[in-house]
Order: structure tokens, then C-alpha cells, then sequence
DNA sequence: AGTAAAATTTAACATAAGATAAATAATCAG
DNA sequence: CTGATTATTTATCTTATGTTAAATTTTACT
């Protein structure tokens, strides 16, 4: 849990009482490679810390997988557009290495929120960091080139090339892997 | 106020005292048409609810102005990328036509979430919602054609074209003005 | 109403990225 | 270690969208 608590500090420091209270709503999650952790289908009831490993959240257009997003170590992950509605999810969870995970039970957390105002802030703070990700994704897609988007990505996870297949990389910067292996063989 | 009231009863209802508490908080505003409300390089630190009108974020790439967003009737605007972060906006707000406006003082109202905990978790499930439909938005520009997203913005918005210019049509969508007036000369 | 300015469309050409297929390289299971 | 599977690259051709410029339509101002 140590992980997840100094996670939790870069947002907002909890009491004593509300880590208790989280800690009982947590448990740990080992997963092979390539598993799926969530499956497609299914209402989103579970936020993710990662302690260890790559995840990514996929879903399918037109039978063509389309990686949505990538997260490494220390970082949370969910499918939000599942979690705020309670609308089954169109997507999946899948573990890119071997993993070790907490799950966070989001019925319960949300019950927490009504005892711990703390709490609530910490989760606002977590996902109000997450939409501004979010909304920056909006710009990089929508007006930078294939070629920047790829050197954006490589500026900004350095190690995603060592730890994630080129064909998820493709997708995620919204092209073919054709066109990225192209993108990659000009330089 | 009774709009934002309404508005805001779609998320969370509030208590007598809260609802005083925001009121205090809010003055209203009226902008002329094509004015600016917010103007680049400022940290944002108004939360706005429209009326009446048309609001669209909007900024620059190379010299050509983007718009990243428009809002109508009962909705809430702002630039969360600063709103959130406390950074300067690159972003700026106008207004498409003349407009009738509540500013909302977001560092007195992120004060209030000290004292009102039901005023917190409002604007939570507010921002919550605005981070499902951006998050649905990248999905959009990731993978539909130019002339899907066009069409998806027609059904979603079949107001949009009487009441906003193409030019700012145009870059939401990702694409040119010459690029959008081919797609909707194809029908 | 008449003119200037702005918005939109049309046209011609250029280019980035898609589609398909085949070749090569890397990974994995036994 | 070897063969089979999977991932990546390369090649060719196609297509959607970009770029620039000009023509037309609409809007705004006096």
C-alpha cells in the first residue's frame, strides 16, 4: 500500500482514519501479460493502481483494436467513461507485462466519500488532473501530425518503445502501423 | 439564477444555505456578440454558466486559430486546463452571439468546498461529466472520418450550423474551411 | 440600398496517411 | 534449438485532406 498512499499525497494527504478506511476497500492483483484485467462489456466498478507494469485500455472499431491509452507504474487507471455513468463499458483493461496491481472497489469508495470528505477531494483532485490530460490529448490529436504526435510520445514516455508493442503505439496516435513503421523509417 | 439552479439540480441538489452561499459568488454577465470573455495568457478563475448564446474556447496552432470547444444554453464553460492547474490559458473565450452570462468566482467557490461538502461534490459530478464527453471526444477525432464527426456534430447539435459560422466549424472538427465545404457540397 | 468586408465555395494541385500484400525480423512454445 | 506464430518493415497504389488562389455569396455598415 505504500505506493499507492505517496500517490495519494501528491493530491491530497489523507488522516489516519480515511487510509484505514481505504485500505479495507483495496486489494492487490497480480495479472500475466497480455491477460485482461476488465473485460469488454461490463460496467466499470473497479480504479486500478499500478505498482508494476503497463496497462492499456483498448476497445474495438470496425473490428480494428484501438489502444485508448497507455499507464505505467504509479499511476491509476479506469475506464472513466463506464465509471461516471454506470453505462457498461465499450472497452478493456489489458496488462502489457506481468503486473502487480491494487484494485479499488469503486462502489465502496464512492459510499466513502459520504464519511470522508477527504476522500472525495482526493478522488476529485485524481480525476480533475486526469480530464486536463485529457483535454491536452484533444489538442495533440487534433492538430499536430502524425510525426509530431510520435515524437511528443517518445519525449514524453522515453521507455514506452523498450516496454509496448508498435502495433498498440499506432493506434493509440490515432494511425496504422504501416504509417508509424513509415514515420520510424525516415530517420 | 434560476437556470444555474435547475442546471445544477441535474447533478447534486443543494441545501437552502448552499445555494445562498454560490449566489454570492456568482454576478451575471452580457458580452456582445464575437467579444472576447476571457482573453489569453490569463489564469482562469471564472467558472461560467450561459444563459443565453454561444461560447466557443478557442487558440492558436501556427498562427491559425483552433476552437476546441463551443457551449450553448445551460451549459458551463471554462478552461480547465488552467482552471485546474492554476497555469496561465493559452486559450481564450468569445462569445458567437450576444449572450447572456452567470461568472462564478472559482477560487471564492473552491473556498466554499471547505464549508459545503455538497457544493464539492456538484461541481465533482459537473467536471466528472465534462471529462466522460471529452473523453468520448478523443475517441471521435481518433478514428471517424472528417465527414463522420461532421455528421455526428449535426445530430448532436442540429442547431450548430444556424448559429455557428463554418470557419469555427471547421476546426473543431480537425480539418479546413475548404476541407468541410467539400463535405457538405457531397450531398 | 450600396459598398466594403467577411464567409463560403470551387478549382487545381500536392501530400500525408490508408489499404493491401509481401518480405523480413522477432518472439514463443515445445 | 527449431519451427510456427506474431510483429515489423517495405513496396505499391489509392484516397482523403491540405494548400493556395480565385470566384461567389453573405453579412455588416453607412
Amino acid at each position: 500500500m505504500n505506493e499507492l498512499i505517496t500517490y495519494f499525497n501528491k493530491y491530497n494527504t489523507l488522516s489516519e482514519n480515511a487510509i484505514k478506511a481505504i485500505s479495507e476497500i483495496c486489494k492487490p492483483v497480480n495479472i500475466k501479460k497480455n491477460q485482461d484485467l476488465q473485460t469488454i462489456g461490463h460496467t466499470c466498478r473497479t480504479i486500478y493502481f499500478i505498482k508494476k507494469g503497463v496497462a492499456r485500455i483498448y476497445y474495438y472499431k470496425d473490428d480494428i483494436e484501438i489502444t485508448e491509452c497507455f499507464a505505467f507504474e504509479n499511476a491509476i487507471i479506469a475506464r472513466v467513461e463506464s465509471l461516471f455513468t454506470g453505462k457498461p463499458s465499450r472497452k478493456a483493461i489489458q496488462m502489457v507485462e506481468n503486473s502487480e496491481l491494487i484494485a479499488i472497489n469503486s462502489t465502496k469508495l464512492f459510499d466513502l466519500y459520504d464519511t470522508f470528505p477527504e476522500i472525495e477531494r482526493l478522488f476529485r483532485k485524481i480525476f480533475e488532473a486526469a480530464y486536463v490530460d485529457t483535454v491536452n490529448r484533444v489538442e495533440s490529436i487534433q492538430f499536430h501530425s502524425a510525426e509530431e504526435r510520435y515524437n511528443t510520445l517518445l519525449k514524453e514516455s522515453p521507455n514506452v518503445l523498450q516496454r509496448v508493442p508498435l502495433k498498440f503505439i499506432a493506434s493509440y496516435l490515432g494511425i496504422t502501423q504501416v504509417s508509424l513503421s513509415r514515420i520510424r523509417g525516415i530517420r
